[in-house]
DNA sequence: CGTTATATTGAAGTGCGTCAAAAAGTGTGG
DNA sequence: CCACACTTTTTGACGCACTTCAATATAACG
């Protein structure tokens, strides 16, 4: 059930077996959720976190205008919102982009993690410390990388988390989203979206299709994102 | 020496007597940085976090052409990468904007404090985990907001940090940074910076001058913004 | 009081948005 | 297996927010 947590952290970080046990009897309940549905609502009281067991869910922030921001994907392995641990509530809402199965972890027994496990401790804290390196670099995206290397960008991250829990193929991984989804992760329009992919097939480095994304030219699109997996602080990096 | 640090947390959370004696016992060496150095570079391998005693910092990352985005600026009481405990290094750059002074925090103390007090260890995991909720609300202005309501959000939350921390004025705060430097914060270049702080001047909303920051209107800044304070987790809103 | 950093403005260009419509894909029930 | 409704993708034409380049003005500073 937490293999692909024990995939994620063992790739930055030795966790022993006892560890392992306590993250083990950490998840309670298991939940199903159908895809496009809101799973946490911001604001709302939390007494515990949620870990992606499969499939894929997003956190989003919107304005008045309908505009939406996407501002972290998550794949199976990730905690959604670890963080909740310490804040109480969210400042966004959390959603399933596909059919998902989340675990359920009490914030009663992280908080005897605290008290007992000091190194696993650090390494639940470091998770959530990746989640902000990841909306750092999601940041510089957003600032300063064109669309297009937005784009690419955005699917070098994917690959890459999708390997670590061994769910990328070395020629490309499924995505069950839509482009309007991928464009409220860039911060541009599903038209626009639309465009950006085009550029990408046509420069022969990927296609984003239906659900899967195929990469043809993975060093192109590295070179053309300026994809540095540092931000991602994996022991060695896989592929 | 670490009462704006207590400040900010006290905010949040209730700090018993013994968790202040251990954070001002964390404190070792204090030192001075001039404006516009680089304290801490990406990658280097770090053993202490920095906590901010005096003046104002940034964390950025930067493109090959130059581009460079600030992903977060740091006023006294934030500790600057609080996140290097558990991440061991840094994948962005952190450089002083003013004159600092910055207190010197190793990261074997911190250790002890994970060991021995679990709550105030909780307590420095939210303070990362609220950087992170800062660096969700960028993504969203960078995403999704226009640069004019990007500037005004941006001036909104300083002006409550720095509130938290005794450094506002009703009416305003000091802000010794230039318009290239803010331009970094918003994702735009500092010519049209230049046009967004003009606009907001003309709206009546608000004058950055050269080392100020005059409020004419919050609440017309707060709507034009579409400020709301709940990613800062403040037990009670002050101001 | 000259020198350098910073702010300001103008004119022209471009990446992305907006609006609108068509094409292609997907799922469901008959 | 088709018919129909719905979602998603794709394309075109046009507009606007922001960029770029370049010059000037203003402030900061030794």
């Amino acid at each position: 059930m937490i293999e692909k947590l024990l995939l994620k952290l063992r790739a930055r970080d030795a966790v022993s077996d006892a560890e392992a046990a306590a993250l083990r009897s950490l998840i309670g309940e298991v939940r199903e959720f159908p895809a496009r549905h809101t799973v946490i609502r911001k604001g709302e009281a939390l007494d515990q976190s949620l870990l992606l067991l499969d499939g894929m869910m997003c956190r989003y922030k919107d304005l008045r205008n309908g505009r939406r921001q996407i501002s972290a994907l998550h794949v199976a392995g990730d905690f959604l919102d670890l963080h909740s641990f310490t804040l109480k509530r969210l400042d966004h809402d959390v959603m399933s982009l596909t059919p998902t199965r989340v675990g359920i972890a009490p914030h009663a027994r992280l908080r005897q993690i605290t008290e007992e496990l000091p190194h696993l401790t650090r390494l639940l804290w470091f998770s959530t410390n990746l989640d902000a390196a990841m909306h750092r670099e999601w940041e510089l995206s957003l600032g300063q990388r064109t669309a297009v290397a937005r784009a690419a960008h955005l699917l070098c991250e994917l690959h890459l988390r999708l390997d670590v829990v061994g769910l990328a193929r070395p020629q490309g991984f499924d995505l069950a989203i839509n482009q309007t989804e991928l464009a409220e992760c860039m911060g541009i329009t599903a038209v626009h979206m639309n465009r950006v992919l085009k550029e990408l097939r046509e420069l022969g480095l990927a296609t984003v299709r239906n659900k899967e994304v195929v990469i043809h030219d993975l060093d192109g699109l590295k070179r053309l994102a300026e994809f540095d997996p540092t931000y991602l602080y994996l022991r060695q990096q896989p592929l």
